[in-house]
DNA sequence: GTCCAGGGCCTAC
DNA sequence: GTAGGCCATGGA
């Protein structure tokens, strides 16, 4: 069974679609706005970032050349709600002087790197770890590159298909080996996986016993769930 | 009051 | 090289 696990990560993303639809992700209205959001959502609900964006947009911080110029204080009052303001100010400013810097502030410049090179670029900021990297990759450059998240090994170690103390390129690795290589699949898939996991797949509960996905999906001749 | 959220860094062993 | 502590707000 050569493409075994192929067929069944295509069939979960296809369920996954039938129920939550196309997730049409990631919310923000610029590149930069999917960078910063990608750094603001370290660790912290989606709800509290939306407003620390909205406070950035409302003060124009919002764009490279004014948080590398701007006070740290002036950026943790704007994005107090994010939780770890100082730290997420702090590196909102790091990635912002690195932009300029390296790339003069042009984004379409830096996204025009292979993205091999410019993930090695991205993981050398400070506060920038593989998460957030592939996020930028994947979400605002458009690469075709799987962002791998705490409810991705929840959903797929509890789904059996990954023991779950894999590191995180490990996990990655398993799905850009098991899946066509195409941004706009692992854009959506890695959305729904998040939708699901919200919903789910709680971390406080050993299996996923509501999972109306994975229930549907039989691994060999017995049902996981 | 408790738990958790679309992580990453630093420090000990 | 990896387990554990730390960072912090806001909603359920």
């Amino acid at each position: 069974m050569p493409h075994a696990k192929r067929t069944r990560l295509l069939k979960i993303y296809f369920l996954l679609f039938k129920r939550f639809g196309h997730r049409k992700w990631w919310p923000g209205e610029t590149p930069f706005e999917v960078m910063a959001g990608a750094i603001l959502t370290q660790n912290t609900n989606w709800a509290n970032v939306e407003k620390a964006i909205a406070e950035l947009k409302k003060r124009k911080l919002l764009s490279p050349i004014a948080l590398s110029s701007v006070p740290n204080a002036a950026v943790e009052k704007a994005i107090r709600s994010s939780g770890y303001y100082r730290q997420k100010a702090e590196r909102l400013k790091g990635f912002s002087r690195f932009l300029c810097g390296r790339y003069g502030c042009d984004l379409q410049k830096m996204f025009s790197r292979p993205a091999g090179a410019l993930r090695g670029e991205l993981l050398s900021v400070k506060g920038i770890g593989p998460e957030t990297a592939d996020s930028i990759l994947l979400y605002a450059a458009g690469k075709p590159v799987f962002v791998v998240d705490a409810y991705t090994k929840r959903v797929f170690s509890r789904a059996g298909m990954i023991r779950g103390d894999e590191g995180y390129d490990d996990v990655r690795a398993f799905f850009e080996k098991n899946l066509p290589r195409d941004s706009a699949l692992f854009n959506d898939y890695h959305a729904q996986i998040v939708e699901l996991g919200k919903r789910f797949c709680l971390k406080s509960e050993p299996v996923c016993w509501a999972c109306p996905v994975l229930a549907e999906c039989r691994f060999g001749r017995k049902r996981v769930y």
